[in-house]
DNA sequence: GTCTATATAGTGATAGAC
DNA sequence: GTCTATCACTATATAGAC
């Protein structure tokens, strides 16, 4: 990996604020967080937030930015060219079970949050790169016959849609077991689905 | 049908209350629309507002507790016993897509708010009866030999977990065709996941 | 049952000392 | 770069006339 430019890391504050700031915004929500309640759990001052970051939206945009690029760096390295589709989509399936397992707040601020409402400039994540990647990984598949030739969207959707459920149901406390433990199941069904 | 207490219809102003609502809701968010901004597109006052409901939230739950209530009739009237589980799951999906298409406010807000966080009272979607009766639809046919034995979350999850992530692209904008258009393909998809 | 006017509390953000 | 004190504003909800 080549050196970086560590424009974020003062890897004090600014990721404290972060990460205090996730974890109010997943579990009460982002409007029921007010930034006196980041400064409070933070136990640092108003002032040296906004020395940080211009706004409380600039604090989500700052999560959400940061979440979607380790994603995808993530499923860059966990995609293979030359493997099958299959073991690629199955990849990506572990991959973010996995995720969601060892990191809950950011996968349901990543990807179940109502992105819209608090951080207008923000793309949707349909539109993000990691899930393009997904698409990519399905497409691949496509074109060399392993998937029903499908629209595109349509062949994604069969294929994860109910991983996406089970994550939901999952950080809803609903499902109770580890989701690595249903990936078998989820995957083959889903498979079987879209495969010729 | 009996006849039915009316213990909700002026038809006037409370339903126009909660017609406005539900539209400002699901365009800007709960926690982006003010009680004024209610009584304001409403053409009506606040005062008006607060004798009909005793807060904010308890439009919102109204809301929440009418389409409910209309959706657990509707799945209702859609399963009907000694059809095949195959028949009564795709009839659901076929109605949940339709449902999508007619009235997108209500499937949003209903299927795709984060009730927790302006609604607390309230119980999350998953507990709710029309996903029970889904469920149900699918325990038959595990019970029947229709469907895969597995367990129930885990059944529904495969069979209708695309359904969700479909009806989701759409009322995001990012699918632009009607769903029912994708109905075969995904309902096919699905069962071929999880039919013996 | 609907209205207007207002009370009260809390928000996001800024100013300016250190 | 971090602090405290405070501003300007908007929100929900209530009071009380009609």
């Amino acid at each position: 990996m080549t050196e970086k430019i560590q424009k974020n890391r003062p890897k004090d504050l600014r990721s404290a604020i972060l990460k205090t700031a996730l974890h109010l915004f997943t579990t009460h929500g982002y409007f029921n967080t007010s930034v006196h309640d980041i400064r409070r759990e933070a136990g640092i001052s108003i002032g040296a937030i906004y020395h940080h970051f211009d706004s409380k939206e600039s604090i989500a945009k700052a999560i959400y930015d940061d979440l979607l690029e380790q994603e995808t760096e993530a499923i860059a390295q966990i995609t293979i060219d030359g493997q099958t589709a299959r073991d690629n989509c199955r990849a990506i399936m572990n991959h973010l079970f996995i995720m969601a397992e060892e990191n809950p707040e950011a996968m349901e601020f990543m990807l179940y949050s109502k992105h819209r409402e608090f951080m207008p400039s923000a793309l949707p994540v349909c539109s993000s790169k990691p899930l393009s990647m997904m698409r990519k990984a399905v497409q691949l598949g496509i074109d060399n016959g392993e998937i029903l030739p499908m629209e595109i969207t349509l062949a994604t959707t069969c294929l994860f849609g109910s991983m996406f459920r089970m994550i939901h149901l999952r950080l809803d406390g609903i499902i109770t077991e580890p989701l690595p433990t249903f990936l078998d199941t989820i995957f083959e069904c889903a498979w079987r689905g879209v495969s010729r």
